[in-house]
RNA sequence: UGUCCUGUAGUGUAAUUGGCAACACGUCUGACUCUGGAUCAGAAGAGUCUAGGUUCGACCCCUAGCAGGACAACCA
């Protein structure tokens, strides 16, 4: 593992995050009893995305090192937005990524106990009705720097705040004609604190709760208390939340419940990645990405799609750590995660993406042999499997050149290569078209040297995949690249669309070669394409029209040395 | 302009809680190799936002600046 210490008993320590050093300490004075119960709590109103697979793996992963459990909880006060589609993709990606919580349980599950506290807060004084407009309302509150100033209604009596209140739950008014509202303080530096609504009406249909209520909690009003329903012992959110803290703290004090506590930690970015849920749904909406899952998505589902594993996503989650701090990792983190995953696990096949013509002239016509090529080099218990070899195959077109540069180890005029667990080939003469396209090599293979060994140990520099052409299966392959050109898509002049950014080489289609065992995969099976990338079976793939995914490239050092 | 949060190699995260900075990704060498993959070995790269202060000693504590972020939805 990395990140670790070695300390003085020779047992290895990984460095510990500030969460971990206040759990540990709540443990060490037997806060709560040692017991430790955190909540994953996403709004269901869209699909998770790899920031959420942080926040997942940091409330889940907590939990467990300390013995603890985690619920998972839907924030669904507002039922305008909310839908189950949501609810189910989110339960599925979570298992997926490898967590079980502890209970499944719902905001709308709290209502009428968040109704009843509302009650006792108005009985104490401590919130009102108020008839002010929406418009009312955000002009009074003030600005950062001004006070806001007092709702004319703001001094009713507890028993005419009582009565409306009952009627508002009753229906008796239409949408925002009244909301309930925290008696806080108007003039408070921090905007939250000045008299925050509690309650609005919403006569809408809610996702769990049906018609049963038409006055619905804000974030505010149910996080909190939902957590301390709950008994919520640590209760860790995005940065943005900090300035709810006051909030969520006055609400538990107020009521005399069980003292959940907030901690905040810096979200994740990654470079050339949107994260927000808005601009994804653009996305999407906009046909710029096939669906949700599009494999160029950060999101849970993408990244499936696109051939990710919950291993490497897991690992990514740990190796970013966690701070306040605000931060921006690199793509080439995420995808040496997965490559170290898939290194170890993806059996090797052999698929050539654009294919060139090779005839072995002196291979006898119409004969074919079945080699052994072994299937995970990294993995014995991987096995082998046979490749048929004949007269006639193809390699990639860019392991050709006619005029080599100095350090070129592939094929060229007079060149020999090794063809990878078949045969050493030599070209012997480039055949073009009418343009000037290369269209055939003619090589020679040396029959001593079959399986890819040379009896007389002589070397070659290079060892090329290779397809059978008569055996190899053609099959859809989607080339994908980074969504955006810029590392900060997020960054983008004013007024100009953020889209701008968007790479338009983001997808490439090609009718790639395969070798014929790989028309036995199934949807989502994962392989190593030697030298060209990881690819996995895409969920358009049929037996009758293959489709793979490029995960990602493997490490390129040919690429670097040939750029410069 | 108010309040709060945050400033450590290119990017992240550490530093036994005050003993002059480590690990990972990335970058660059080299070795090895039937994947220019993997693996292995090594290198470069920060003196910790700035200025003061406390201290024998400060990334860590204090003060003042500066920079970045968050907050003015009947969203979460």
């Amino acid at each position: 593992m990395t990140d670790e210490r070695i300390d003085t008993n020779g047992e290895s320590e990984k460095p510990k995050n500030f969460l971990e050093e206040i759990i540990e300490g709540d443990i060490k004075s037997g806060k709560h009893g040692g017991r430790v119960l955190t909540r994953f709590p996403p709004e269901p109103n869209g699909y998770l995305h790899i920031g959420h697979a942080k926040s997942i793996c940091l409330n889940f992963g907590l939990a467990q090192r300390y013995g603890g459990q985690t619920n998972l909880r839907f924030d669904d006060t507002n039922p305008v937005k909310e839908d189950v589609e949501y609810v189910d993709s989110i339960k599925e990606d979570v298992r997926w990524l490898g967590f079980n919580w502890a209970n499944e349980v719902y905001a709308s599950d709290y209502f009428e106990q968040l109704y009843q506290w509302a009650v006792a807060l108005i009985s104490k004084g401590l919130a009102y009705v108020d008839d002010q407009t929406q418009e009312q309302i955000r002009l009074s509150r003030g600005t950062v720097t001004q006070p806001g100033k007092p709702s004319p209604w703001r001094d009713r009596s507890a028993e005419e705040n009582l009565d409306i209140f009952a009627r508002m739950r009753a229906g008796e008014y239409p949408d925002g004609s009244k909301v309930l509202r925290a008696k806080i303080d108007m003039a408070h530096p921090n905007m939250l604190m000045r008299d925050p609504i509690l309650y609005r009406i919403i006569h809408a249909h809610h996702h769990r709760t049906g018609d049963k209520w038409c006055i619905y909690p804000m974030y505010d009003y149910a996080h909190g208390q939902s957590d301390s329903i709950e008994r919520i012992t640590h209760s860790i959110c995005t940065l943005e939340f900090d300035v709810h803290r006051p909030l969520y703290d006055w609400f538990i004090e107020r009521l005399d419940i069980f003292p959940s506590k907030q901690y905040e930690f810096a979200r994740l970015n990654i470079t050339y990645t949107v994260m927000s849920k808005r601009k994804l749904l653009e996305l999407v909406k906009e046909k710029v990405v096939m669906a949700w899952d599009d494999p160029r998505m950060p999101t849970i589902c993408g990244l499936r799609r696109r051939g990710y594993t919950p291993e490497a996503i897991r690992t990514f989650a740990e190796r970013v750590g966690v701070a306040k701090r605000d931060n921006v990792i690199d793509l080439s983190l995420l995808e040496f995660c997965i490559r170290e995953d898939l290194n170890k696990r993806a059996e090797r096949r052999m698929a050539v993406l654009n294919p060139l013509k090779v005839v072995i002239t002196n291979y006898p016509e119409g004969q074919t042999e079945q080699l052994e090529a072994v299937n995970n080099p990294e993995d014995e218990g991987a096995g082998k499997r046979s490749v048929p070899f004949s007269r006639e195959l193809y390699i990639e077109q860019e392991d050709f050149m006619e005029n080599p540069p100095k350090k070129f180890f592939r094929l060229a005029p007079g060149n020999e290569v090794r063809l990878r667990y078949a045969y050493f080939i030599t070209c012997n003469e480039v055949i073009k078209d009418n343009d000037g396209n290369i269209v055939e090599l003619r090589c020679t293979y040396d029959p001593a040297s079959k399986g890819g060994h040379s009896p007389d140990g002589r070397k070659v520099q290079g060892t090329m995949h290779w397809v059978s052409a008569q055996h190899a299966v053609p099959a859809e392959v989607r080339l994908f690249d980074r969504l955006f050109t810029n590392p900060d898509p997020n960054d983008v002049p004013d007024g100009e669309d953020w889209k701008t950014a968007i790479n338009p080489e983001s997808l490439k289609v090609i009718t790639a070669y395969v070798e014929p065992e790989l028309a036995k995969a199934d949807v989502l099976d994962k392989f190593q394409f030697e030298r060209m990338g990881y690819f996995c079976v895409d969920t358009d793939s049929t037996p009758e029209k293959m489709v793979f995914n490029r995960t990602v490239t493997l490490k390129d050092t040919w690429a670097k040395i040939s750029s410069k």
